[in-house]
DNA sequence: CTAACGTTTGTCCATCCGGTCAAAATTTGC
DNA sequence: GCAAATTTTGACCGGATGGACAAACGTTAG
């Protein structure tokens, strides 16, 4: 009655915990939350069903803990964006590392993803609280930047959701890019060119010069 | 033996199948394929599940007809995409047309993103034949305005890559969009207000000016 | 050594779900 | 009006799946 999930303190709690949530990244990601089962995670971490569950009682509290540590890796580059340098160099530096992270972490792109797409029913708090106060916060000071003319005037929200939906689009959407592109280019090529191709969106638009 | 399948013959069997394929689309966009059963998609069209099974023999057969007719209608704004406009007017009148599909089709919107998240399982043939065929011609409509001097000299597919992303991000990331931007806004506000910033962005950039 | 605690497993259960089937109800062609 | 064809339904099946449970196994502290 007092211990209702075994309390993370042995140091084995706390690595098999990990490895559940690696494996379950990649089955949930790779499946959605309904298209993934217990099974699947339980052998991606190499361990049986029942076992699992003794380190999480229910399916849904894996995806949970996974969400939660998700959204602060996943924010950690708009946190960054700070109001110290030049604006279209820290905006630069905000597409650069969301676009890497878009190339180094799409497992946890799709599990965002996936959990948005189905309406966000476990995470819908989040969104409402944390996420809308770090947007609002830099959307200030963006607003800030375009009142000092060091950008174009334009809706600071929209440019935030620009930058999120252009770069995940390469983690999110990577099949269709690949099956677009076809089987020449690189991983890294198609990275390269990803970001070269968003920066001079971003800077200067399509429009030629003069 | 010589009827695997109830060919589409009386006026019922259209219907019926109608009515189905919209329903379908209702909880196969909301729940994803593995999360969508049978059982919703039958209540949702108003009939039982034997009957519902009665003119789809699977439920894949459903979800691969709607796949079908959908990619026509979501492709048909690149189709539009024409060489004999302006080049700055017609990308101008792609982006605008993306968005209102968006607005208007969100749930094929979903439909198709939740495809492409699980790894485009049932669709890939079409991605990598009919999709890339017209992306390609596309492409070199595009690289011809380059060349021409009449846009700026850019990666054609990345172009079209970040027209997608945007735009079908206020379909598939409704939920997201709306919490952060908050209650406040109407539907049509947003849109308005999306419209001209990736009108802005697209044409202009960020850089101020001068 | 041993008792207490933490970990692992095999077995089992209830439910859900995709799909079948035969019989009943309805529509259609003549 | 009636026979053939089409449509609809209730009952059922087998496999998958989330989760419970108790017993066995291992570890640790005294």
């Amino acid at each position: 009655m007092d211990t209702p999930a075994p309390r993370r303190r042995t140091r084995i709690q706390q690595e098999k915990r990990d490895v559940i949530l690696e494996a379950a990244l990649e089955v949930f990601s790779a499946n959605g939350f309904r298209g993934a089962t217990i099974d699947q995670i339980a052998e991606a971490a190499g361990m049986s069903k029942p076992n699992l569950l003794y380190y999480f009682r229910r399916k849904e509290d894996i995806h949970e803990t996974l969400m939660q540590r998700l959204l602060d890796t996943w924010l950690a580059p708009l946190r960054a964006l700070d109001d110290v340098g030049e604006p279209l160099t820290e905006l630069k530096r905000y597409i650069r590392r969301k676009l890497e992270m878009a190339r180094d972490f799409p497992r946890e792109s799709r599990l965002f993803a996936n959990e948005i797409l189905q309406g966000a029913p476990r995470i819908m708090p989040l969104l409402e609280g944390e996420l809308k106060g770090l947007v609002d916060d830099k959307a200030a000071v963006i607003k800030g930047w375009m009142q000092a003319g060091k950008i174009i005037r334009t809706d600071p929200y929209h440019l935030i959701f620009s930058i999120w939906a252009t770069t995940q689009h390469y983690a999110d959407f990577d099949v269709q890019v690949r099956a677009v592109l076809g089987p020449g280019r690189s991983d890294e090529s198609r990275f390269e060119d990803a970001a070269r191709f968003l920066e001079g969106l971003f800077l200067e638009g399509l429009k030629p010069k003069g």
